[in-house]
Order: C-alpha cells, then sequence, then structure tokens
DNA sequence: CTAAAGTCCGTAGCTGCTACGGAGTCAAGC
DNA sequence: GCTTGACTCCGTAGCAGCTACGGACTTTAG
C-alpha cells in the first residue's frame, strides 16, 4: 500500500503521515525499488491509534508514550490509566475554562444596547477587569 | 513608563509587548535618547483591553478589528457585537466538542479493569473507531 | 567606579501541521 | 514507443502566538 492509501484509509493528511514518520511517530516503512514507502495493516492501525488518540486531545508526545505502553503487553496498564486520567483532567480544566468564558461573553452581548460606541458593554468588559 | 513596568502592570510577557509592537497591535512608542521605549497610560490601557481579549480566547486579528471598532466612537457597536457572538459561538462549539471527549474518556477510564494490557479498555478505545 | 539589572535588536525555537517547488516514477491510452 | 496525468520524493518555509537566546548597550544602586 502506498502513502496515499495510507492516508485515505486513515483520514490521516499525507503530509502529516510523513511528518509523524519525521517526528518519530511513525517507524521508517520500507521502500519499493522507486523509493516509495510500502505501508502494511500494522501501520494502518498504528496510524489509526494515533489518529483517534489526536481526535481525543491527547498531545503527540503523549501519543509516544501510549504506543510504548501499548506495545509492552506484559505490563499493567495502569501508567495508560494514569496518562488517560491525566488528559482528562486537562480537558475538564480546559472545560470549566471555557465555561466562565462564555458565561461572561454572555453576559457582555445580552447587556449590550447596540448603542454608540460610548455605552456599550462589550467593550467596557474587554477594557475591565471585573468579571461578570 | 519602561516596558518592564508596563509589563508588570498588564501581566503581559516582556516579550509580548514587543511582539504585538511588531505586528502593529500596539502602536511604535515614544523612546528615550537612549533608544528605550516609553509608554503612558494609553498604551496601559490598550494593552489591558489585548490582554483581556486574548483571556477571553479572541485571536489576534479579532482584536485589531475590536480595537479599530472601539476608536472609531461615532459608530454604533453593532459590528462589535457581531465579533462578540461570532466568537461566543466558537466557544460553545469547542465546548460541545470537549464534552463529547470528556464523556468518551470517561468511559474509557471507568470500565478499565487496571488489567493487562490485553483487556485494557482505554487502549482499546483508542484503537477503534467506535464511540463509547 | 563597579556590578547588577534592565533594555535593545534580530533571529530561532515551540506544536502540529500544511503548502510549495522541482524532480523523478508509474499506469493507461493512442 | 510516447505522451499525459496522477502520484511520489525531498527539503524547506509558512501558520498562530508567543518565548527564549545572545551580544551589545544603558541605567541604577551601593
Amino acid at each position: 500500500m502506498r502513502i496515499s492509501d495510507l492516508a485515505k484509509r486513515t483520514g490521516c493528511h499525507l503530509e502529516t503521515v510523513r511528518y509523524y514518520e519525521r517526528i518519530g511517530l511513525l517507524p521508517e516503512p520500507d521502500r519499493s525499488i522507486a523509493g516509495y514507502r510500502q505501508y502494511g495493516e500494522t501501520d494502518v492501525d498504528r496510524l489509526h491509534f494515533i489518529v483517534r488518540s489526536r481526535a481525543l486531545g491527547f498531545h503527540l508526545d503523549e501519543i509516544k508514550s501510549l504506543l510504548t505502553l501499548a506495545s509492552e503487553s506484559n505490563l499493567s496498564c495502569r501508567e495508560v490509566d494514569a496518562l488517560a486520567r491525566n488528559h482528562l483532567a486537562q480537558v475538564e480544566a480546559k472545560q470549566r475554562e471555557l465555561a466562565a468564558l462564555a458565561k461572561e461573553l454572555h453576559h457582555m452581548i445580552d447587556t449590550c444596547h447596540k448603542d454608540t460606541r460610548e455605552t456599550c458593554t462589550i467593550l467596557r468588559g474587554l477594557s475591565s477587569h471585573l468579571a461578570a
């Protein structure tokens, strides 16, 4: 299978595949005589894993760890669990942040009378340090 | 006031102040004889506005627009309102995304028995394309 | 007067890609 | 056989929004 097939099957951009290889997230594949990269099902699986982990917001270095942990089948998955929990905590922190932010934006927008700039609560809100 | 004072008063990194100047978000300030940047209260206000808008997640080009709109006092703030609403919509989209993500992570973590890698639902979840 | 702290500037680095350009390669049609 | 178009190669540069570095200069405190 060539690079574009791999890309299509995983929903990953072609250039991204090469990028992942460059940073060591994907192994260097075999090459055809002309130098074209040749992939197999193992590569599809691995890239699937990466794409999916990215979709769940894991960073590339976290994914690198996850892949390493996943390959060591004799180990318990406690470290995987820890990584996932840590990531979830970050996601939840981001959620709280966004919630506060949305609330403030809402307040600014709702109290604005769409009048002149002087009375604009949005601009006022952006200037002041006081939370809504 | 010198650059480090401005930075301290606005909670903005010193290098970031220079960066904002470079990209035209802050005006070029007066200079002392030795060439040091000299700032006044207007600069503090403007940078406050920027820092606060960034904290609310606005992009730098959005902030540029907001600053332009804010400076044209004769105009109504309808465009400001539109920008804010558009931004809020993006924040809410991000919220929905994170909620879905958190749910999935939760599920993966909760069903994992912290056993061997083979039965690890987290690794399984990261491999499969099926949502929780 | 000296030493430490502050400032100057341009440039490179960070993450996670994406795009570009010019070359070589492959498959199909005529 | 030859051409055309699609594919692939590689290195490098760009994106946002900073942050850091290095070497020179200036200011300030003791």
